[in-house]
DNA sequence: TCATATAGTGTCGTTTAGGCACTATATTAC
DNA sequence: GTAATATAGTGCCTAAACGACACTATATGA
């Protein structure tokens, strides 16, 4: 039979096959404390509780899950975040009640100020603290996924500047430090911090500076497509 | 309506998924070589193409995603590897001609005596050089999966001893250390290499030693459920 | 017994990271 | 104004880690 043929036949037939979704964990910092998006669910199953936000892939919109993974973000927050990262793909038979069950998890950083004012107009959208919602009981497998995220997320932390996409489009070090120690859950040595962004040569000195009740701090930009954000050495991911 | 009324009737519908397949990149090493498990495919689509081992969720037979690599691979090699790790999920609506399509991809490693016996009785599975694989034209989008694969192995040798497990269950350390060049593309300083693993501590002396025309090697072996298997950093992934 | 081949160690200089005291520059109190 | 205070940013010492390479150790074989 020939190749041709073959697709011809093979669009008739129907595959019985996993259930697929995508979630991301979007991550954001405010006042001290790391937050997750979080969506109250009012669909079964899983209906009434805290979820991920998460999809279907959509054959005709989406072409790539990364498509996927921003129609969704974007229909709940109305922004496109500037950082998002495959995480890990989870399945089995038990996660989801509908069956067998695959889900794609991505991560995502956010500026809370980028996405408040269209979160604060919806009701069952929310941003959550981390360490509180590691505590809830959430949808699905999503407490799993949360974890793994926060778990990258801390890696991140250590060895990278990724947690900036967290902050606004401008920063000062003083200010990403504190998004680091959050994170990593422990205060870090500020020489060795600047030591490490420096080396890195990430970040640009927009030359301003910003205030806030002693000597002022420079304001910093990412620096644009720089590729990997590790610090020092090549890592993965 | 209740969450049981909505499982009885969701089992009636059926969606337009994408199809969902599972592959891995099951590495060994041979005679100096870096090597990668083949398929010729005797099927539509991609018919005659070498491909990497891949297959669908079996709903009845596996519990996890891991099973099913773990499936797909026994039935290639007869053997279950030592070591699996998830490597990424690609999607889109070109990979496969079949329509969009979404695979699950891991990376595995396996002595290659462990299975060779099985293998050479095959006639469509095979050992390729991973650098003769990489330049073929491969079926699917499995060049580019065979790449990021090679990718984090090269990222796990130089700061893991993932590689161990391409060589049989003991091994001296220049050994291993070969290995680790191979994969790194790059010798290594004997010194600094074996520095790492004694801190590491994941390796076992056997007391056994075995010789090759010098002063013979100790034979280590590793240590069980040593959790991660990084050097000093804890990375992710 | 000596050449050779491979395994394994000692050690030095360089790089990197932690720690912490110091300087720098703003605001606020008086 | 000037001193107290608050936050930003630097200098510098020490310890740990790594690369480089010469050295020792233990086998085989001429």
């Amino acid at each position: 039979m020939s190749e041709e043929k073959y697709l011809q036949n093979y669009k008739k037939t129907l595959f019985e096959s996993p259930l697929l979704t995508v979630d991301a964990v979007l991550f954001t910092y405010h006042q001290g404390d790391l937050k997750v998006l979080l969506i109250e669910r009012s669909n079964h199953p899983e209906k009434g509780k805290w979820a991920l936000p998460g999809g279907f892939v959509d054959e005709k919109k989406d072409r790539s899950l990364e498509d996927t993974v921003i129609r969704i973000l974007k229909q709940k927050t109305s922004v496109e975040p500037p950082y998002i990262e495959q995480l890990y793909t989870f399945g089995g038979p038990d996660r989801d009640k509908r069956g067998w069950s695959v889900t794609i998890s991505y991560t995502a950083l956010i500026a809370h100020q980028a996405c408040r004012s269209h979160i604060e107009t919806v009701s069952n959208v929310d941003w959550m603290n981390v360490a509180r919602a590691e505590k809830m009981e959430l949808a699905f497998d999503h407490q799993q996924i949360l974890y793994r995220a926060r778990e990258r997320l801390r890696q991140k932390a250590l060895y990278s500047i990724v947690p900036a996409y967290a902050l606004p489009e401008t920063f000062t070090l003083p200010e990403l430090q504190r998004v680091h120690e959050v994170i990593i859950g422990k205060p870090l040595q500020k020489k060795s911090f600047r030591r490490r962004i420096e080396q890195a040569n990430l970040l640009i000195d927009t030359g301003e500076k910003r205030s806030e009740g002693g000597r002022p701090a420079a304001l910093y930009r990412m620096r644009e497509k720089s590729g990997d954000y590790t610090f020092v050495r090549n890592l993965e991911q």
